[in-house]
DNA sequence: ATACCGTTATGACTTTTCTGCATAACGCAT
DNA sequence: ATGCGTTATGCAGAAAAGTCATAACGGTAT
């Protein structure tokens, strides 16, 4: 996620997985939180800048593996409905949140004095 | 890489991009640590447990991307040929082993101390 | 010489995965 | 009734990854 001298540039990735199938990683915060935001997932979609139909799979997928409902959801009604997370989504947004935290801030540093 | 308690389990992953194509990662790692022990692409290959093909297609953009000659091989002589890695691959080699070390520690600590 | 062997080197095909498009259902507002 | 923006899914095409087949190479054994 960040560059270096020489035209190198570190990345790093993080998710977790049960069963060995992701279930929460980098993207699929950024598109909780952007529900949370936006209080609908085809807005937040647009926001993380993904189709409707993968937030969709990706919010369907987590549910099915966590066996947790994550996102309330309503098609129809005021707006036309929308979307709004569960007690138990902010919970483990924050949970990971915390996880993240520093990771990539001493990702970058090792490579750095590394690479130099 | 690591397991957890309740099933989850932490994945991460690092790696080394040039304009925006990766060119390093632990696969690639593990490739050519295989062929400086083995002096083949081929047995290699069998070690990492990935295709001759998917192999040699690894070696040839890293050294497209770096712009450097990573691995001396013949086709043909003794014993059918071989490979064997330049010293720019050795270098990259320690490089990387060294950035990627304790950072896979950091990340399981950090998942235990978040998850419980 | 000639056939053989294990290797590098590639093209072509197959399988899988991902992406985007089309459409339906929903329920409030006008 | 009609319209609107949303959730919800199926399906086809595209793209990526993986597999298979084959050629060329140059020592070695026959």
């Amino acid at each position: 996620m960040q560059k270096s001298h020489n035209g190198m540039e570190i990345r790093s990735k993080l998710w977790i997985e049960m069963d060995g199938e992701p279930v929460f990683g980098r993207g699929r915060r950024f598109l909780l939180e952007a529900i949370e935001s936006h209080g609908s997932i085809n807005q937040a979609a647009k926001e993380v800048d993904i189709s409707f139909r993968k937030a969709w799979s990706h919010i369907k997928a987590m549910e099915e593996r966590l066996g947790i409902k994550l996102v309330a959801r309503q098609a129809g009604g005021k707006n036309g409905g929308g979307a709004t997370l569960m007690d138990d989504a902010r919970k483990f947004l924050k949970k990971y949140e915390a996880l993240e935290k520093g990771i990539q801030a001493l990702v970058d540093k090792r490579f750095r004095s590394v690479f130099e």
